[in-house]
DNA sequence: GTCCCTATACTCGGATAGCAAGTGTCCGAGTATAGGCGG
DNA sequence: CCGCCTATACTCGGACACTTGCTATCCGAGTATAGGGAC
């Protein structure tokens, strides 16, 4: 079991988009080619992400994606959760209730101590990826990438970004 | 993205080997009748499950599985990670070293920040597995299960286990 | 009666199909701009 | 020269194929037992 490796995508793409100007906007394709990504698949998560209120999309000629909200607000459990869906990981199907040994259904008071226990995993997961914000990974990459490749972002950026009639 | 049904099954098969008398075995087949489970299937992840040390497989006709290890020691995890592999959930491909942008390989120093927070929020996840054992479980489920259904899992068990011979 | 041998019945394990979900792609609906035309 | 209108180019969003991995199944390799026969 993994995570769909759009997961990384639109964790990446959001991250370029907090240096996007304010009010600005970059198109899905440029994003894309940002990172060496297909366009067109990317895309369609790029449309989850703006489903969950995380991006916001503009269109027409001078539309394109924008954060929806400030960086320090969006965690990155928003962006999984909006990729991935809600649902959890672990879903308990009640074979306890099945079989020659089972009672009738109604007898079974309490959850299952199994679904409990993962889903109390999950939540832990949940939390630590709930603890980090955009913000966050956008400074700790800031300091950690190469400065050339920090010049270029910059450079490039100023190029593909669609600024706002000022 | 959900974990397979397999765990659920397995866990809840460990649970059932628990009340195994010691040195018994029980046959795969049997242990699948007991939760209505495809028991081709179950046996696929119950050699999982004896490659990674958890439970041990006796061929021949008073043959079966026992737990390898008394409850205590058996954690969630172990479960999980011997059904689902050792393979984190979210796998870094280094899209930041891709693009337009991207500096030579070799100027990126440390790891990828995103892939950081995802491998600790993964950590905590597996930590709470970790705190959850064997013995844990059936313990809770022991008092929350119906006396009816406690009751006929020990006949059930009195008429499927494999005794050793004495 | 005791021991040995053989046939049997039962076990697990890996190799083989079917299906759902993730992956990848395309085209249509909608909008802000740019240019041309009229006043 | 200025304002309006139209055509255009560009955007996103949802509908359509393809591949990977989970789901399900079967048959073969191997072993402890049970019974029969010999001593």
């Amino acid at each position: 079991m993994r995570l769909s490796e759009a997961v990384e995508w639109a964790i990446h793409s959001c991250a370029v988009l907090v240096s996007l100007p304010h009010g600005a906007a970059l198109p899905g394709a440029k994003l894309a080619e940002f990172h060496e990504l297909p366009g067109a698949y990317l895309a369609k998560h790029l449309a989850s992400l703006a489903r969950a209120g995380i991006v916001e999309a503009t269109v027409g000629r001078q539309g394109g994606y924008r954060l929806a909200r400030p960086p320090a607000e969006i965690t990155l459990w928003d962006i999984v959760a909006a990729v991935e869906g809600e649902e959890p990981l672990f879903r308990c199907t009640e074979i306890r209730r099945r079989g020659p040994a089972a009672d009738r259904p109604s007898a079974y008071k309490g959850p299952c101590g199994i679904a409990l226990a993962m889903r109390n995993a999950e939540a832990a997961w949940r939390a630590e990826l709930e603890r980090v914000t955009l913000a966050d990974v956008c400074l700790g990459a800031l300091v950690n990438a190469p400065p050339a490749s920090v010049q270029r972002t910059a450079e490039w950026m100023a190029a593909a970004a669609k600024l706002p009639t000022a």
